[in-house]
Parts: C-alpha cells; sequence; structure tokens
DNA sequence: TCACTACGCTACGCAACCGTATCGTAGCGT
DNA sequence: ACGCTACGATACGGTTGCGTAGCGTAGTGA
C-alpha cells in the first residue's frame, strides 16, 4: 500500500528509455517532484483537514507548478487520498514478557502519537469524510486496524502463556485499551499522562473479564430498551 | 443557549407595532421560516457534514428562499452554528439505586444515540472543525460535557453512599466509560451491544481502582520515549 | 379594510477552486 | 552535444457557493 501514486496517466508512463528495471529507474525530476508535493500535501491537511485542502494550495506552497501536480494525480482526491495513506504507517509489536508491560508500551506510544499534532488533527477529517465515501472509509479501517494489530497480537501472545482467560473478546478489550485514549484526545481534550495509561491497562487486564458470557442476565437494572 | 438566532440583523429588529410582550410576539411567518430552515438544515447536516452544508442546498430542500434566509442569518457559519447547537440536547440522569444500573442505563442511552444515525454523523464534522475553529470548540464543548455530566453525577452519588473509592479519578472513569462507546462507533465501526455495555460498565465499575497512586512504578517496560 | 412587513423570485457580482491547454525552458540520459 | 521529457508560467473555461439588490406578492395585525 506504500506505492498509491499513479494509474494509467500521462506522465511517466510512456516508455523509460530501454532498461525494464522497472520502478527505481525515475527521472530524479519526478521524484523530487512527487516528494515535495507529498510533503506540502501533508503538511497542508494537517494544518486545514481535508476540507481545506486545496490543489492551489499545495502548488503554491511547495513551488511545485499545478500543472506538474495534475500530471501526477489525476484528481484532487486522487492526492488527498494518497497524502492520507501516510498516516497508515504500522505500529511495531513490542516484547517485554509481560502482558501489562507490552499494553502498556503500546499505548504509550499511542499517547504519543496521539499529542504529536501532524496526524491527529488530520484523523477526524478522515473519519467525518468516511462516514459517507468507502474510499476514504477504507483508508480510515486501514489506519484503525494498524492501531489495533499490535494490541490483538499482544493479547493473543498472553493467551498463548495462559495469562489471559481466552473467552474474553479481543475486541472488547481492544475498545476498552484505546477508546480511552482517543477519547481524551479528541472528546474530553484532556492530556494523556501515564498515570492515564497505567490506569487503563491495569484496570483492563487485571480485571480478566473472566467469561461473562456463562450470565446473561445479574442485575434488573439496565433497563436496555 | 436555546436561541441563538439573530443578533442585530435587518429582520424583526424595527419595531413591533407597539406592545413590548417582549419575545413571543413574533410574526407567524417568521416562526415558520426560522423553524423550516432549522430542521431542513440539521438534516442537511446531518447527511452530508458541515463541509457539505450548504446555503443554497438548504433553501431548496426547505422551501424557504436564501433571501429570507440571510434575513435570518447573517452568514453560512451563523447558521451552521444554529442548527449545531440542536446537539447539545442534554441527557436526563436515571436514579437506579445501583451505581451498575445507573451507568449502564446511561451508556445504553448513549448507544442508543450513537446508532440512531442523526447527529452521530454530525459530530466527527464538528471535532474535525473544533481542532482548527475555537468557536465549534466550545460547541463541541459543550456537547461532550452533556455527555459525560450524567455519569459524573451518577459517580458522585456512588461515592456519597460509599458505593466508590473516592480516590478514584472521575475523570479517568468517565473516559474509561464512553472511550469505548465512542470508539466502536467511529473507529473500528462495530455495533454496540448490551453485552458490550455491560462488560465495559462492570469493568470500571467493579474494579475501583482502589488508589493506585501509591504505586509509581511496576515495570520496567514502558519505553515512552 | 388598510398599512406594514416578511416572503419568494430572479438576477447579479464576486471569489475560489477544479482541471486543461499551450508554449518555452531546463534537466536528464546517452 | 543532442534528443527526450518533465517542468514552470500563464491563461482559460466551467462550476459552485457566498452574500446582496430590486421588485412584486401574500400574510398579518389593527
Amino acid at each position: 500500500m506504500a506505492k498509491r501514486t499513479p494509474k494509467a496517466h500521462p506522465a511517466q508512463r510512456s516508455g523509460p528509455p530501454s532498461t525494464e528495471s522497472g520502478a527505481s529507474a525515475l527521472d530524479g525530476r519526478v521524484r523530487r517532484s512527487r516528494e515535495r508535493v507529498l510533503t506540502t500535501a501533508f503538511e497542508l491537511l494537517s494544518e486545514s483537514g481535508v476540507g481545506g485542502f486545496t490543489v492551489d494550495e499545495v502548488a503554491r506552497r511547495s513551488g511545485v507548478a499545478k500543472t506538474t501536480i495534475y500530471r501526477h494525480w489525476p484528481t484532487r482526491e486522487a492526492l488527498v487520498i494518497d497524502a492520507c495513506s501516510q498516516i497508515s504507517a504500522e505500529q511495531e509489536t513490542p516484547d517485554t514478557g509481560s502482558l501489562e508491560g507490552d499494553v502498556t508500551a503500546i499505548l504509550a506510544n499511542i499517547a504519543h502519537l496521539l499529542s504529536t499534532a501532524r496526524w491527529s488533527s488530520v484523523l477526524p477529517s478522515i473519519i467525518d469524510i468516511a462516514e459517507r465515501d468507502p474510499e476514504f472509509a477504507d483508508i480510515h479501517s486501514r489506519i484503525q486496524h494498524g492501531h489495533a494489530a499490535p494490541l490483538r497480537e499482544v493479547l493473543e501472545r498472553a493467551a498463548g502463556r495462559g495469562e489471559l482467560a481466552t473467552a474474553a473478546d479481543r475486541s472488547t478489550m481492544i475498545a476498552a485499551l484505546l477508546g480511552p485514549l482517543f477519547y481524551r484526545r479528541w472528546f474530553s481534550r484532556e492530556p494523556i499522562d501515564d498515570q492515564f495509561i497505567k490506569t487503563i491497562a491495569r484496570n483492563v487486564i487485571s480485571h480478566q473479564l473472566p467469561t461473562d458470557d456463562s450470565r446473561p442476565e445479574g442485575h434488573p437494572a439496565s433497563s436496555a430498551s
């Protein structure tokens, strides 16, 4: 998913001189243009959101002519999508030995991302559009998966060690872990400190969710219409 | 915050005939126009998000002429803001006797809202804009507070009854309760069923967070660079 | 019934943005 | 050194949306 750039567009589709060395035989000029545009695009994106994103503005800032931009991306949307795809950089999965250690590390990592402006101010845009546009829904889904995957793996590993009640629903646990972080960043707008992370992690893990499935009814109160 | 409508605009600012009966002495035509516009605006908003919101479109749909709209709202943004303010409808606080009952009821209520299209598809727009526009940040803050308030009150009440370790951070608990719901609605896009709600509620409450503050360090792993 | 006022309609000016066309120039590979 | 190709600059056509103006009409309140 790294290179989404051009499809069958005018640009470098026409014959590379002779050697069919494939991808890397690119004209240096093309590379520079692409890079500059993409960088600027992402910058502008994180400043103005998808809504305020303009090809003209990208051209102005990057110094790359608008015509050149359109030589590489067929449409504004294609550029946006391409720029957004930079977000989905995969997280790496830690291995500290203990479940709590792993989870804490992951959450701390995400918390760091959340506070590092950049893409965290773009994501609401994406979510907003994804609400209506399937293509952006895909992007969002990929990003989302990138966040959840390490947690899922860590949980799986812990389950293998018997550290976890295997009947516990993984998806529920992930929601219980990531949800609070996102909540703080975008809803309550409170800072996310280490204490918070530890509390959330410990709360979800140590509680172990001991197979609640066997108790379909417990309290009369719920009133879930 | 209910009536934000016109400021010092042409419309009904000029002398009401004679009686100074104040607010309710409005021309029926004005009321009808306002209502229709506002309703349509909200509808359009939830369909297209703030980005796709257009005065012309509101005019088309509502049957109210664009000129009339501009007689009541000085600008597009004013109308958007006015329409958005409808969202902040306050939640009511249940009282089932038990903390778990109250919390579950509140969560179920919110879950219901989240699945009832309408404003739940507008919120991302608002969050997105709030990221950059202080006025929308206010709106969002009000909505946000409307969600958290009932939970806060219920927790306070429980603390009064001794059902809760008073040292537990309320804000943390609220994040742990609401976060997972929002996460499911906007991030993982999974459905929110009763089982999920119960698990989340029980997990947060029964764990009691017994004043973890006394353990500043537990594992070496965190690596929060 | 009669003045008043809000409304609808049509039209307009203005700005921003998308995407394309043309042409001269500068960098690349050989 | 030479052809090829990507680039920059300018200009343009088309669309959309904001916000305003002018005029005739219909509802309102006394």
